[in-house]
DNA sequence: TTAACTAATTGATACGGTGTCAATAAAATT
DNA sequence: AATTTTATTGACACCGTATCAATTAGTTAA
């Protein structure tokens, strides 16, 4: 689906870009403080020189924009699986309600970059959103049934992010399905 | 109370700092991205000189620190009042409950300013404990009246925050009080 | 008010990261 | 094997950082 076997990229390109972006991911779940993420320091990791990187990047901001890209494609596959391997597990419509559990399962599988990730504004509008429409679709559901929420979806939206940073910042400390229940508990 | 007449010193120094401190601010309010986030344009803003800037900071950063204590100062002021001026209304202890709303509020009426900050991870850490007393103290109130948060504390206080930050992103839609509201309805 | 301090300015400097380039080496495609 | 494309290398101009000595301006105290 991502790339079949008619793309004439060149395995060089997809070496290299992979490359960096492994290596961009690997200092910032260091923690590397901002004044030290460089492009040298990048190629270092990389194992790549820092002329090359000018060949596929404008800057750190567009390498950083191109990872996030392929997060959010990842992270909405994970939650919205893709039609061909849908498990269907009976209980009719399984959408609404455990996409959280998803959701989560799939944050707390890649804890640390999500911190890093999560520091970015652009990120986080973007993580709303989706969440947006885990929400929104969950409260038709409801709504159907007769019971709705007693906020906005945008405030269970937010507070929800709220906790899953806090969640990471601590290191997750309780499991994934057990936020989600506090997270339900509070909406 | 802040400065008393003892105090020696220059008047050069504290007027120098000030346009440093508001320069910066300035710059954060208007979304000057990072990158032209210069110690020369803070310096051009403050209309002071750029190695006057070093007589005084370490780096941005550290202009950023201090900036980041003196805020946080105000806030704890303006929530937990100082002794002399307290308005001591009747009703016995006003302390818990509507500290929410003073502390709501004051962040409403320095919307810019705290979008800005908020997004400093020390500075939402620091946000993060004074929320964690005033929910601490507010638990503490419900549990001798023999009722109870349904929540851990932290959980409130994260979601809190991640509602906030959002309601500041979108220009605070709605009034301190009634977020003030939404917020107590979900503990 | 003058003399002494102290802060701010100015111009200079070394350093390091950025972004680009031409020439060359290495790898992939045909 | 020949051609095309990518990666490397070294060089370069540019800009921001951080510091300095010398000078100017403002404050404080005698």
């Amino acid at each position: 689906m991502s790339s079949n076997k008619n793309s004439k990229v060149d395995p060089r390109i997809i070496r290299t870009k992979r490359m960096f972006k492994e290596a961009l991911i690997s200092l910032l779940e260091e923690n590397v403080d901002k004044s030290k993420l460089t492009v040298q320091s990048i190629a270092d990791r990389a194992e790549l020189n820092r002329a090359t990187f000018y060949l596929h990047y404008r800057d750190i901001e567009d390498l950083m924009e191109q990872i996030i890209e392929e997060v959010l494609a990842e992270m909405s596959n994970t939650i919205t699986p893709s039609p061909v391997n849908q498990q269907s597990i009976g209980k009719g419509n399984r959408a609404s309600g455990s996409r959280l559990i998803s959701f989560l399962e799939h944050i707390h599988q890649n804890a640390g970059l999500y911190q890093v990730l999560l520091e970015n504004k652009e990120f986080r509008k973007r993580v709303f959103g989706i969440l947006l429409d885990i929400v929104s679709l969950w409260g038709e559901d409801r709504k159907a049934k007769g019971r709705s929420f007693k906020v906005p979806n945008e405030i269970i939206v937010s507070s929800s992010l709220g906790i899953v940073s806090w969640w990471l910042a601590e290191g997750t400390p309780y499991s994934s399905s057990y936020l989600a229940k506090q997270i339900v508990r509070m909406v």
